[in-house]
DNA sequence: TTGTACGCGTTATCAA
DNA sequence: TTGATAACGCGTACAA
């Protein structure tokens, strides 16, 4: 019960006041120090950085938050950060942000738009400058409402909103457009397309839309029961691969886009024991390793998650220490198609439902 | 110029005070209510509660954190977010924490030490509760010294640190002994193992300890000339996998042990036009996709990241809401050998240099 | 039960 | 050039 004991209990945190003390001169020193002032003495400056030195000084951020000091940090939200479409996008980010002395945060939601919510709100309590969304439903009405608090710019990757600054996204609409004709031009009439977003999302959109515009150039009708749209998952990509090839009328060909799809539409061919290109050709996006090194390699639509994340970090920080207007300003980046050995011409006189059985 | 213009410039951030004037309360009172706190009456409340709405007001996180309020978010740095390892062990930490109210904020080192100390000083400068490592160098000194200087509690994964509160890996000196082992026992004598790591990580030292151990209970000799540990990176495994199979005496097996080594070790193997498992066997870690539909299909050593995630940060929960002592306890999950088409036994007979050619 | 006033650590203003 | 002091927004003793 001697005083010393309570040197003990925990040391608290250090403070400019002790390091004022520390260096014999007013905390207003301190901290013109720190902020690299120029009218401080030599000497001066010196005391003051070797007490910050010994005592290990830094000055918190909540402090200087409330004092309005930038905090040189950015959010990023997505559905899943398993997706390395998103992990690429972050990395980009991660990357452009770092060069101007900004670190990325990153979050995911699931794909469910309260908790896009709760954790934009947070961010926005944390001070972010400026955010990136990949959201899950470009008109969820709670979600538009969150978005028009929002006192800082923020910028969608591979998505649209009307109150974002900006909006970068990969040209899914050239991609499957070139994709869907490549297909018709070999003689495919029945083309299947597997992918997620349900139209709620502008690469949904643009997706669909090109389909139908490959389509209607070719002159070929659209069989809308062909469209799958419910889902990014593996295990939907091999639901909606099965039952599509359990039809009596089968599709020639399957569009898969998302990354998960692949792997599970393959699963699905392989136990169909249905081949690849004879029988059924196929093209995914985006590439992978997958589609690369599979037997026979896998035909894809092809674009660069990391330019996109690195291009919406780029615009942010074009208003945020530019002060630019982006107005709205919608960024395309490419979207090419691969051509590999998984798609070869249909032969209409040699209808795949007698090799597939009944 | 008149007064009405002070309206239109920018409008403020809305505060307690803001709350309590259209409440017609004090701001003590808006406090309590915020904060759940029982004594009010429940017609100020709902007073407040309207207010609250009508202004949208949130309590800054700044400035509750000045008063010390926990900030429920706990960090985790890791060298590179692509990695679809580091990826679910995140998403099992996110998923965990959540749980707890907590939220997990992310960021990439690019395995430098000097970015890793960067990021956890800022990371302590953001007040997170707690912090998840995976390191690269576990020896590196301006990082321990780093650690050393931490006040909150940190665990490691897939890494040991003497510093940190506890430590969570998967069970790679069993996996990687299964493995060598069951090559041994195939007749396999030359296992070349390609991994990252150099010995600087507890991964790195568990699987060459298990490969030794392996080698020595089989009463093998190790040509260390075998053991490739420089990175996980695509490029290494081909080049090294090119390398080792271009020389007079190759191996007849490789451990390919990191999940971007199999897409490029593949790729080297298929430009020397090697025959798998007839002229090599191979392995690999983690379990993939491509792993699974490669043809053949790759044996492989499998362990759950997302668990290793969840556990990391279910001890973390344990000491902060808890405040149990971990006292450097130290986690293992388990990794197993899944055993596939890409391993077969050995035939000294028909050496590999007569089949690849000069 | 409610209101008042202080302090958290920092930066900025003003006076010296 | 330096020192003192007022904010920033919130939580909480303490007073009413």
């Amino acid at each position: 019960m001697s005083p010393a004991h309570k040197q003990e209990t925990k040391r608290k945190r250090v403070t400019v006041k002790d390091v004022a003390l520390e260096a014999g001169v007013a905390i207003g020193t301190v901290s013109r120090v720190v902020r690299q002032q120029s009218n401080v003495a030599p000497d001066v400056r010196k005391k003051v950085e070797t007490a910050i030195r010994k005592l290990g000084w830094q000055p918190s951020l909540a402090a200087q938050s409330m004092r309005g000091v930038a905090s040189r940090s950015i959010g990023f939200i997505f559905s899943d950060i398993r997706n390395p479409l998103y992990a690429e996008m972050a990395k980009g980010a991660e990357d452009l942000l770092a060069q101007h002395g900004y670190v990325l945060v990153v979050a995911s939601s699931d794909g469910r738009p309260e908790v896009e919510q709760a954790l934009i709100e947070r961010f926005a309590r944390w001070n972010v400058e400026g955010m990136l969304f990949s959201i899950e439903d470009e008109s969820h009405p709670g979600l538009s409402q969150t978005l028009a608090n929002i006192n800082f710019p923020f910028v969608m990757v591979e998505r649209d909103h009307p109150l974002a600054d900006a909006a970068v996204g990969a040209d899914h609409y050239r991609g499957t457009f070139l994709a869907t004709e490549h297909l018709l031009l070999l003689g495919h009439r029945r083309i299947a397309m597997i992918s997620g977003g349900n139209q709620k999302t502008r690469v949904s959109r643009d997706r669909v839309a090109a389909y139908l515009a490959a389509h209607a150039q070719q002159e070929v009708a659209v069989d809308a029961s062909l469209l799958r749209l419910d889902s990014f998952s593996q295990d939907y990509g091999f639901r909606e691969a099965q039952r599509l090839l359990s039809q009596p009328d089968p599709p020639s060909a399957i569009l898969a886009l998302g990354m998960r799809l692949l792997p599970g539409v393959l699963s699905a061919v392989r136990s169909k024991g249905v081949a690849i290109p004879e029988n059924l050709s196929l093209v995914a996006s985006n590439d992978s390793d997958l589609a690369q090194l599979a037997v026979p390699d896998i035909s894809v639509i092809r674009y660069d998650p990391y330019i996109l994340g690195r291009e919406a970090a780029q615009l942010l920080m074009q208003k945020l220490l530019k002060g630019e207007n982006l107005n709205h300003l919608r960024v395309e980046t490419p979207a090419e198609f691969i051509m590999r050995s998984s798609c070869s011409v249909h032969h209409p006189s040699r209808p795949a439902e007698s090799i597939l059985g009944a």
